[in-house]
DNA sequence: GGACTTATTGTAAATAGTAAAATAATTAAT
DNA sequence: ATTAATTATTTTACTATTTACAATAAGTCC
């Protein structure tokens, strides 16, 4: 830092910061994008990642939250932080940086969408992205990465699954993810170190043999990794 | 971005940006760090990671680029981008969004280093980090968990290590950064896929049995993921 | 040559991964 | 009620990989 600030402020300190906010679910065995529709210009009617200005007094992860509070109402969930983008002539007005922030949410819990934010939204599955405003198919890209390296080494996927759910839909969610098909019964003895509570609840609604249900057990999680040096692994 | 920017100009294009740049090297079985003294307030003195802001027309990439080359010289490198820190009070001479990048290089290669930049540099290595300026402790820390994931998926151990290396150089580069002990035999066998070239040459002045030394067949390895679906994996 | 240090190879046991078959629970038709 | 069909779940056998440990080979230094 060797620039005299109180000189060359006004060069320098002209730069606009935004956060922009991928909000991943999953429903019947795909993994979804929460996009919005813009209504204003740049990029009026085109789709787009969620995201606005950092305000002055807010951290960038603050604002990130605040995204998805406005979108989803959801609201202390873990954000991910992805990478930043700043070309000069990414922003058609200005100098606009922007940190790519992703959450995971529970797609069956999530209603109230729209608000003055966008006149439309959709679940988008991520094979299927189209087209988007700005650079947002690069922060797509780069945010899928990320995703799905934490997908394997954190256990990040039963925050897209609802609280409980059956083997099938936690096998369904790594094989959309990495685009492979997996073996039913290896995968079952693959995610056995992985603490889980088994329901005595079934399935329902299904015309053949219902799965049980099974949640996360959390506590137990931590209380593994912390004694022995237990290590997620998918 | 629901913001009508002809109005907000002034309030939200006020930010500056600045970027932050470790520089990482292996030296005598440590991962090290190179740090600045800093010649200006704020923190006039203390240890940093070399950084400065981004200029109006540059990219982010740039800046760290640009950063590399004034202190070590070197240039065409991979860039490996890091966290980026916005707390609006992590700067206290106004509101400065950094990015950190992050960059590995062979530590021989490397003597020009004092420039303007900082009166005095040192190679730290990376387990005694002292107390640094800014939040640039935190940005390290995070920095350095993402070189540790990207050390164990991509063949990037070879930018720190000399062009031509023993096995044992490569071994101690991961025991050090993972804190572990490894075998040596399993070691070895563990790097069998990965294409090495074996020189003629060996060690010079040791006072033992000299080890033969390698480089990497980086040719090679592009032609085993493209070819096969082969995976770098430590 | 002999002591010493490190490189390199070999082998057996333990662990993890893969493929396929067997069994169980349910729905729906007979 | 019996049976077929479908899917869930468990079991078994097999294969490949990883780990631990021992043995041997190849240099340097005195």
């Amino acid at each position: 830092m060797t620039h005299n600030y109180k000189i060359e402020f006004e060069k320098f300190f002209s730069y606009s910061l935004s956060v922009d906010c991928l909000i991943f679910g999953f429903e019947e065995g795909e993994i979804k994008l929460l996009l919005i529709k813009r209504n204003m210009d740049p990029f009026k009617g085109d789709w787009a990642i969620p995201g606005d200005l950092v305000y002055p007094e807010e951290d960038l992860e603050e604002a990130a939250s605040r995204i998805l509070f406005d979108l989803t109402n959801i609201k202390n969930i873990e954000l991910h932080q992805s990478q930043t983008f700043g070309k000069p002539d990414r922003h058609p007005q200005g100098r606009v940086i922007t940190c790519a922030y992703f959450a995971m949410v529970k797609i069956d819990e999530v209603n109230a969408i729209a608000s003055s934010w966008a006149n439309e939204v959709k679940w988008v599955p991520i094979q299927r992205i189209p087209k988007l405003a700005f650079d947002h198919n690069e922060i797509f890209n780069s945010s899928l990465e990320l995703l799905k390296i934490k997908l394997s080494n954190e256990p990040i996927c039963f925050d897209l699954l609802p609280d409980k759910f059956t083997l099938n839909e936690l096998q369904q969610l790594y094989e959309y993810a990495y685009k492979v098909n997996l073996n039913k019964a290896n995968f079952r003895k693959k995610i056995k170190p992985i603490p889980l509570i088994e329901h005595n609840e079934k399935q329902k609604n299904v015309k053949h043999r219902p799965a049980k249900l099974f949640s996360f057990d959390e506590h137990k999680f931590e209380r593994l990794v912390n004694q022995r040096n237990f290590r997620f692994k998918m």
